[in-house]
DNA sequence: ATGGCTTTGTGAAAATTTTATAAAATTTTA
DNA sequence: TAAAATTTTATAAAATTTTCACAAAGCCAT
């Protein structure tokens, strides 16, 4: 049943399920049901049917989902329309901005740069990822003529929160945020998305970490921990017996 | 008091927690309740003790914490000792390659960038944030001499697959992972800090449109929705009323 | 030193997310 | 064509995360 509510952690997912069934119909797959593409996501079949039905019935019982009808539909979920791209425009023609500007593919996800900016005027006139640079100063009357949907933020941190002022200031709501400055903390009725790279890194030093101590503790929750603890102990336990009844 | 398995959201929220504490201390305070750091980070009170407490104690009634001691104290959870720092390569030295390659300071964050590779020759030996670019053929020689901790993959996603399992085999178990390519899919036993750009920027797409059908859709849980939908009601029915006594 | 005030740590309640089960519909097989 | 197998949808149960509420502890002004 449709729901008027879903939850940000469904939403987070549907990008994964967007990518996949990409991905099967490469392979020339045209059906697949809950539970292969649980199997093969790492989730429960009972999580993607839930994950789904917030959206509406795309299933067929005996017969599973139709992968490219369902790849569509999420696209359209998702709003990636072919009539209407979102556009977009860069901050910051650095390394990493020059980097996102050519590397993910926008046009695939419905967006299109329509600018890059840098403060730098000696940047200006330079090419990044088939765009000519622009001089920030530029910025107000292109926003004013242009209004882009996103802005992606790949300034330094201390410049981050001038520039997004200036950009909210003529109307930028939706930011693709790089730096390590938190523009929802600052900023309300904006929509963000955060990559903070830093924060990943720390992550996946944590888990280095915690995996020298006891492989299974990143993969078991806590219930699960417990009953893998008792059957341990069970284990033990027989084990014991054995070796008293062989003695 | 100290937990033995921790969750997987608190430490997610380890590495903000560690950053904004850095930002306090430049901005010169050096202690802080949980009240008001929860504030600033858009956290309950409550939930910003239950996340330090999975740890130990390290506040102090009637004072709060102290940021500088706290700081340090996260910095020593997520296991950023200054004394071994974790050693990094990187597989890939095309745009995003060499941008991740200087862009987050690894130094910072206990890491050591120790080698970039490419399988283009035309690369070799070329500069990428300081560092001369490797031939990919020289991967295997290099890992058995150095064991590196963490391999950052930003190769193309057809190359990821196989690059990875070259690395597993070389006995590489952390990688953080910036193609399309979803590894803890195809390998078990390995650490992964998936960033898949792509992702995030549908994500954003999604919340984009959905905040332009209601604004409110991505702030409010199901609960606080339903309470806002009643309160709304209520506010109707008195309006009505008054309007009734009025007339 | 003392008393009021602040703030933590913690167990329990509430909210949310995930998983499991029952019922219904469709395909496949014989 | 009918029965068996498969698989979804809807619903209920379980697990997990977040919030609440308060006692205990320590700060700080007087």
């Amino acid at each position: 049943m449709k729901k008027d509510y879903v939850s940000s952690y469904v939403i987070k997912r549907l990008p994964r399920y967007y990518r996949f069934l990409g991905d099967l119909i490469d392979e020339g797959r045209d059906r697949i049901s809950s539970s292969e593409l649980g199997g093969r996501l790492k989730l429960t079949a009972s999580q993607v049917r839930q994950d789904l039905n917030c959206f509406g019935e795309f299933g067929q019982q005996g017969y599973g989902y139709n992968v490219e009808l369902l790849r569509e539909e999420i696209g359209r979920i998702i709003g990636i329309n072919g009539d209407k791209s979102n556009t977009v425009i860069i901050l910051g023609a650095g390394k990493l901005g020059s980097a996102i500007c050519d590397n993910p593919s926008f046009e695939k996800r419905g967006c299109k740069i329509i600018g890059i900016f840098d403060k730098d005027p000696a940047l200006k006139g330079k090419d990044a990822g088939g765009h000519k640079i622009r001089f920030a100063g530029e910025l107000e009357n292109f926003c004013r003529r242009y209004s882009p949907d996103i802005a992606v933020l790949c300034v330094p941190k201390e410049s981050a929160k001038l520039v997004c002022e200036e950009l909210i200031g003529l109307g930028v709501t939706n930011f693709w945020n790089f730096t390590h400055f938190d523009i929802n903390l600052h900023f309300d009725d904006v929509n963000v998305e955060n990559v903070h790279l830093g924060d990943g890194l720390l992550t996946l030093v944590y888990n280095l970490n915690a995996a020298k101590d006891d492989a299974q503790a990143q993969i078991l929750g806590p219930s699960a921990r417990k009953a893998e603890a008792e059957r341990q102990a069970a284990e033990l336990r027989v084990r014991r017996l054995k070796k008293q009844k062989g003695e």
